[in-house]
This record gives structure tokens, C-alpha cells and sequence, in this order.
DNA sequence: CGGTATCCCATTTGATACTG
DNA sequence: CAGTATCAAATGGGATACCG
């Protein structure tokens, strides 16, 4: 198969990776989260290419990503996310807790994240939203749509 | 900058990416958490060419994320998650939950999580873990550790 | 089954220079 | 500032065949 393929895979994932999967362009989203807008700057701060990261913009754009626009007053150009590129906030946050509990150095995880609701520096989790337990990989069963019912049997039967 | 720098970048995003940032690593990984172990079977259910499933492995097992093994009684070869490797479900569910959301068809998302505890079909979401809140990319601020004590000063003094 | 070995092509990349 | 233009070099990708 070709990777050009994998966008119209029936796999949410395949489809995320196929829009924000491609080298740089998580970086560049968290240059955005890290507060960004600018060509220049997303250049500066992330190392890339000129050519490149003008293609990966106008790639982000096209998805719906950011939203590219003069800033008040008619000024430079920014580039701000949208509501579909803040709703991928849980991508970078997962990306940076394994790289920080798996890959830091001795000293520890180089940024932290205040949440401004509770003033807190928070280790953000994944959780399951009907009983908030913490989601592990083993707890969980990933089913096709067509079996859902029938999964759901077998579990009721099986006394969970 | 060049690509490979950015394994050395002092950001868990960029470092993470470094491991799991190239292409068909994340749908490997994917059919890993859908169960998956085998070569061939990695093979045909994602696509990727054979000399490339080979050097993605063989970097994975590398990176300690699989570990591979015989299979009980000496049979098959087996790719197992690591701790290491499980802990990357919550990138996973991330990107999975935002296709969900955004590029899915009318037909909604193909595939469901139960959560064995509770044995429902959760959507799960990323929380702060103080106040068990969801977290919203706007209500996040981002602090390198030397600015931690400084920027909790702020926060208090403007009353939040 | 679980890979290697090859070979070739396509794409990506990075550097640099240029422009309105 | 926000890009384009160009171009060489590197890498990655895919198909196929082969092997223990």
C-alpha cells in the first residue's frame, strides 16, 4: 500500500496521522500552543526549512487547522488555531507526558503545565469519562462498530 | 536544523517524535494495541512495505517499546509491548478520538473502547488530575522549570 | 514464518538566494 | 515579514525475489 492511502483508511488514527502525522508538523502545532503565530517564528523556534514549513502551513490551513489572517489592525500575518487544531491539545499533551516520564534526562521534564481552573501544575491523564478511572491499554477492548452489541454480551456474561 | 537533531531538542514532544514520529511507526503500533504480534500480520493489516516493517521493528525494539520474544513453547516470534510501549496508548487514543471527531464519516467512528472496569464504551478525554477537570488548550499555560516559581507567584496574585 | 537483499524511483529535505 | 524559487543531496518507499 502507499502512505497516500492511509487518509482514506476506516481508522480515525491512520486519518489523524495522514493531516498532522508528517515530519515538523507537530512542532510546528506546538510552537502554536506554545503561544506562536508567526512565519518567522515558527521558523526560529522549530529549525525547519523555509519551504518546507510554508508547506506544511498551507497544508494545516487547508485542514481546517489553523485559520491564516492579518492580525488586528492589519499588521503581520498569523496563523491561529482553530477550534479542530486546539481539539488536538491531547495529542501534543500525550506526546509530551511519554517523552517525559520515558525520555527526560536527569533533570526531569523541561516544561510543566499550569492548569489556570485549579492553579495547579498538573501531570494530565487519560480517563475513562463514565467512571474516571485512568485508561490502561490492558483494561481496554477496542471493538468494531458491527460488534459492539455483541462484545457487549459477552462482557455482561462474563460478570464485568 | 536537521531532522536528527531534534532527538537531542530539550522538549519531550520533539524527543517523543523522535521514537515514534516516522511514518507507519504509529499504525504498528496501533495493530500492537489491537493485539497484534506478528510480522506478517503487522504486514498485511497495515500495508507497509516488508524491508520497511523490518527497520521500524527493529528500531522499536531498539527504543525498548517491543520486546521480541519466542512465543510460549518456542513456536512463532512474537513483538510484545513493553510497559514503555503500553504507555503509549494515550498518544494513540488521542490521535484515534480526534479522527473520531473531525474526520469521521456520516457513518461516525469506526471503532469503540470499552473500558473492561466499567464495562462501557467510553470516549475518553485528558483531565487534570488536581481537580479532575477537562483540559482545554486555553486554560493551559506552559512553564519551563525555571520560571515555575515565578509564574505561580502571578497566578496567585491575579486571584486564580 | 520472519525476515534480507536488491534495485530503482519518488519524495522530502535543507541551503541559499531572491522578492514584494 | 512572509514567503517563492531553485536545486542538489539524502532518504524513504515499494516491488519483487530470495532464503533458512
Amino acid at each position: 500500500m502507499r502512505w497516500r492511502a492511509v487518509a482514506r483508511a476506516n481508522c480515525s488514527v491512520a486519518r489523524s496521522l495522514a493531516v498532522v502525522g508528517e515530519r515538523w508538523t507537530m512542532l510546528i502545532l506546538r510552537e502554536a500552543f506554545l503561544g506562536q503565530r508567526r512565519f518567522d517564528d515558527f521558523q526560529r523556534n522549530t529549525g525547519i526549512a523555509r519551504n518546507i514549513l510554508a508547506a506544511r502551513l498551507r497544508a494545516l490551513v487547508k485542514h481546517g487547522i489553523f485559520q491564516r489572517a492579518r492580525a488586528n489592525g492589519g499588521g503581520h500575518i498569523e496563523y491561529r488555531l482553530t477550534d479542530k487544531g486546539l481539539d488536538l491539545y491531547p495529542v501534543l499533551v500525550s506526546l509530551m507526558r511519554w517523552g517525559d516520564q520515558w525520555l527526560a534526562g536527569k533533570d526531569g521534564p523541561p516544561l510543566f503545565l499550569i492548569h489556570r481552573g485549579c492553579g495547579r501544575t498538573t501531570r494530565p491523564a487519560i480517563v475513562c469519562t463514565h467512571c474516571g478511572g485512568p485508561l490502561v491499554a490492558r483494561e481496554m477492548l477496542a471493538v468494531p462498530r458491527a460488534k459492539l452489541a455483541s462484545a457487549r454480551r459477552v462482557l455482561r456474561r462474563a460478570g464485568a
